[in-house]
DNA sequence: ATGGCTGCTTTGAGCAGA
């Protein structure tokens, strides 16, 4: 089973270079992050053409996220956003039963600049994040946390780590943060298969940031023991970042076994 | 130090992203 994480920067603006990808790479399961649609905008056909089973959770303008997954898979027991966020206008977590694994769909927040609002909020999410794992979710059975994670967890994660230590995303707060969500008993997939520096999944749309490959790892899976026992492998589809009107995010698929 | 690209918005300058 072939899951996919991609932050597309607005599903409507990228939709021929969405099917064109899901044509070529067949993934099994999508998430999807910034979709950018409220759900009565949002395109389902891109999906449903295809034979996908699709559950979307969107707001106007900002953030939306979405799970589809092409049979024989099905999505059961889809939870939308955090159990305590009836008041929270920030669509970003979507969760569904997909295959065997409990599968959490997340667009951490950006934090803007380390010490703002925006920053405080982050760090928060992180920790909300990390509570309904421990309300909900149980490290031995196979639970994968898969999106944009806003956060490079080390010096391999970035191109010029001295040039942006304490900065946002590369912060030590933020490098904690994400550490405490993992210490739930979550392992980083790429780096069970890879210790190399340099396997960016977001590149700058300013500055020639992707020809000059000035990228971050910011999007990752993250995986209890037992679904990292059926990862087989994990890419990142950086051609996707080539071509016309690319996201600045590629698509990072992971391949698990059936349970 | 600043802004550098891109997408969105009851259309157009300002916000947010990362």
């Amino acid at each position: 089973m072939d899951v996919a994480s991609w932050n597309v920067n607005s599903l409507r603006a990228r939709l021929e270079r969405v099917g064109a990808w899901l044509d070529r790479e067949a993934p099994d399961v999508v998430c999807l992050q910034e979709t950018k649609a409220t759900d009565d905008k949002f395109p389902r056909e891109v999906f449903e053409d295809r034979g996908y089973d699709l559950e979307v959770f969107g707001q106007p303008t900002y953030n939306g996220v979405c799970i589809a997954a092409k049979a024989p898979y099905a999505l059961e027991d889809v939870q939308r956003g955090f159990p305590d966020a009836s008041s929270d206008a920030e669509k970003r977590l979507i969760a569904a039963t997909v295959g065997g694994l409990r599968l959490v769909n997340v667009y951490v927040p950006n934090g803007s600049s380390v010490g703002s609002d925006k920053f405080e909020y982050k760090l928060r999410w992180y920790a909300r994040l990390r509570k309904l794992l421990d309300d909900t979710a149980d490290p031995d059975t196979p639970w994968v946390i898969c999106g944009d994670f806003n956060v490079a967890p080390d010096d391999r994660d970035v191109h010029a780590p001295d040039a942006y230590r304490g900065a946002v995303m590369f912060s030590d707060e933020e490098k904690a943060a994400y550490q405490r969500l993992k210490a739930f008993g979550l392992a980083d997939v790429l780096r069970h298969f890879s210790d190399e520096a340099g396997v960016y999944t977001w590149w700058d749309y300013r500055r020639l940031g992707f020809q000059k490959n000035r990228g971050w790892r910011i999007d990752h899976f993250l995986a209890t023991p037992p679904a990292v026992e059926r990862a087989r492998s994990i890419r990142v589809n950086r051609d996707e970042r080539k071509g016309p009107q690319p996201s600045d995010h590629a698509p990072v698929i992971a391949t698990f076994t059936d349970a």
